[in-house]
DNA sequence: TCATTTTATGTTATAATATTACATTACGGA
DNA sequence: TCCGTAATGTAATATTATAACATAAAATGA
């Protein structure tokens, strides 16, 4: 049975930031010494930002905090930081609002079909095959031959919808 | 039986273009007039602009446009006119580009679903129901409720694909 | 170990995209 | 015609992203 939402999504909004921060640079960490791939301080220090967020966050925003962390740093500090951490799996661009969320799981070979909540601003990521296989079925029919696919909606969150009920 | 992509989607390389775009401009025209709306001067020029490129273009392209067109021209001259083309459905964002492209069926009620080819650049509009159905079938199995879908596709287009067989 | 090469980071500058704020003009209805 | 609203003009600035080149750190191989 596949999994169709990861872990990370929409986590009850008392949940322990903590664990989860230490659990996604955990994995990526072993992810890089299985794959031969340098987490350097400043990328193992970006992707842990990012994390902390829980939310999109923006490339002035992580330098924000780097800096706050004193270390020196520039915007291409962070964008070639985000490059490869993207470029690997560990957080995916939210192209609709030029952001930046973590990803747990670097490994799948998953788009991002991403549910972008609009009042508590968390990002949910529905890993669903199905509907990737549909568009790139919908696609061929036109002739088209998909190579990457961009999926973001925007809604509400069930965390959300229930605090709009109490 | 749904006609399942635009007319503007993909249009043979030797296509005429400015028929397209005349027919473009008129069907806005008609439909500003049957819903009371503004299509003034500078939104016909933004809008004809967009079409005569017949792919995404940037705002500060057609803001270049407009001042070659020796019209006074600034950022927001573009952003506002698009916002309305946008509002109204004669033009789409494509987020992943940051760019905009025309739409030459503003009445219909659909979410963009753009077919991207990376060879012509040109972009075709899959408008697909069953695609917008599954993702909100997909999202509320999770307890998201979708308001919006933002679906951008990479890929090669049938006539870029046949030209490489040539 | 040391030289060599590659990869990563530091640093400055600038490009590309988008918005704010306020003045002016044009339009539509009383 | 006057008034209120919507549209546009204009200047300034905010936000997002990259180019170009210097320096430093790590991997490689003799």
């Amino acid at each position: 049975m596949t999994k169709s939402i990861s872990a990370n999504a929409f986590p009850a909004h008392e949940h322990d930031h903590t664990v989860c921060i230490a659990d996604a640079l955990d994995s990526a960490e072993q992810h890089c010494v299985a794959h031969q791939l340098r987490f350097t301080p400043l990328r193992r220090q970006v992707l842990e930002i990012v994390w902390s967020r829980h939310a999109p966050i923006g490339a002035y925003e992580i330098l924000d905090e780097l800096r706050n962390e004193s270390r020196a740093a520039a915007p291409p500090t962070v964008y070639r930081a985000l490059e490869f951490l993207v470029e690997h799996g560990f957080v995916h661009k939210i192209e609709s609002l030029n952001a930046f969320v973590g990803c747990d799981r670097p490994d799948s070979e998953h788009v991002g079909q991403f549910l972008i909540c609009g009042s508590c601003h968390q990002v949910g990521e529905l890993d669903d095959p199905e509907i990737a296989k549909l568009i790139a079925k919908k696609a061929k029919t036109v002739g088209f031959d998909v190579s990457h696919q961009t999926i973001e909606v925007r809604g509400v969150c069930s965390n959300c919808a229930g605090e709009n009920h109490a």
